[in-house]
DNA sequence: GCCATCTGCGACAGAGTTGCGACACTCCGG
DNA sequence: CCGGAGTGTCGCAACTCTGTCGCAGATGGC
């Protein structure tokens, strides 16, 4: 069962059809108290959810969720919308879309989301999942809220985009990023980087993080992961 | 190859250098008829396409395009028509452009589109083999997700193609693949190369593999395969 | 056993990919 | 208007991958 969060109604209404000939039972909510309201009641499988929403924002409804419960969220936001893509991936939302969106690549997602929590509910035991927001690897804290990364109690000093990949290497520890994936999931709407920005990227985290740079593997013709524990 | 349906001819003519330079294969079409035409006959990697065009406008052209092909569609647009966006979508429109647009923001833009074609590709296709599993035999351990081979605990280094030969294998045990097919699903359209190719890639896996490589079977006159447990 | 094919395999070179420093541009705050 | 931080781009070097070739060995039909 998917919710779907989406004041406008023609758009809502496009995306429930898509869905629905996926095979999706679909829900709809066009506020944020609505949304809420049909979360408890309904327990979703997976949210879509606008971020600009009448009477309670998508940030803050992803807050509230997040409160009680685990469950898969797509952001959908608009282009030029001022929005710090990290602030999503803070509360805890597990993926972007940038309108205007095509539906095949919404199908995409959605499988994949449902897919991957799927998996994560079969082998992974919860806490991973909703313990959330702070990250750890080794003597490497990353807090998401408060966006504050330290390293055997030092500081780091990230910016942003070097704080949203970590950030996306931590949550997935094991997987294998691709480049496209990368620019697509970090840069979102500034789509502007060539592959060569990634690796520039990997390259200026791998030095700040100094010897623990290393757990960063490059898979060679893929991308780069994060050395599996 | 990129299909670029505009009729204003000095535009196109513009646009076409710019692609160009960038490396990009350009077939052009100057009216509805035209592109359906080139479209079926081309089958391009993406099309840019006017709204506005003689014979069929574009949103017909994409629409038909729509019923035999998902070919990334890029639309070009006037100012402010903020209905058709959801039309658009519905049809299903891959990305916007308002004229006027910068060639710099049209060349991000169909990189971008290009990449993101290339990621719903993927993701759809490990939807279908429901990636993520850990595929096993013996003591070797595939696991598609993080793009990591371990043989007896031991770290595999495989190349892409190997990796992705193996896990072919793996996926179907005891089936026989032929050459002809390998080339098929493991180099898709890139595959420049002949049968002695596949033959290296098998030997070097093998090698690779140590004892475990004469699991891997030549079927004379045919290919090769994975002997049944 | 003989021949036509097919396969195994080492060597090699070209193509592709990544690491990395240098530089330029943009965006902000002072 | 300046200066600094952040980030995209470029170019080069280093490296990895992979297709090709040649030849030896294996295979199957006759």
């Amino acid at each position: 069962m998917v919710l779907l969060v989406e004041d406008a109604l023609d758009l809502a209404q496009v995306v429930r059809r898509e869905l629905e000939a996926g095979g999706y039972v679909v829900t709809h909510a066009a506020d944020g108290e609505a949304a809420l309201a049909a979360h408890a009641s309904a327990q979703p499988d997976l949210v879509i959810l606008d971020w600009m929403l009448p009477k309670l924002d998508g940030l803050e409804v992803l807050r509230r969720i997040r409160r009680s419960a685990g469950t898969p969220v797509l952001m959908l936001t608009a282009r030029g919308e001022e929005t710090d893509r990290v602030i999503g991936l803070e509360v805890g939302a597990d993926d972007y879309l940038t309108k205007p969106f095509s539906m095949r690549e919404l199908m995409a997602r959605v499988r994949a989301m449902l897919r991957r929590a799927e998996l994560i509910r079969q082998t992974l035991s919860e806490d991973q999942a909703s313990a959330g927001q702070t990250l750890s690897r080794g003597t490497l804290l990353l807090n998401a809220e408060s966006h504050l990364a330290t390293l055997a109690g030092e500081e780091l000093d990230l910016s942003p985009t070097e704080f949203a990949l970590l950030e996306l290497l931590l949550r997935g520890p094991g997987r294998a990023f691709s480049r496209a994936y990368l620019l697509d999931t970090i840069w979102r709407e500034s789509y502007i980087g060539g592959d060569r920005s990634v690796d520039n990227v990997v390259l200026r985290l791998r030095k700040k993080l100094g010897p623990l740079g290393d757990e960063i593997e490059t898979v060679w013709g893929i991308g780069y992961r994060l050395r599996p524990e």
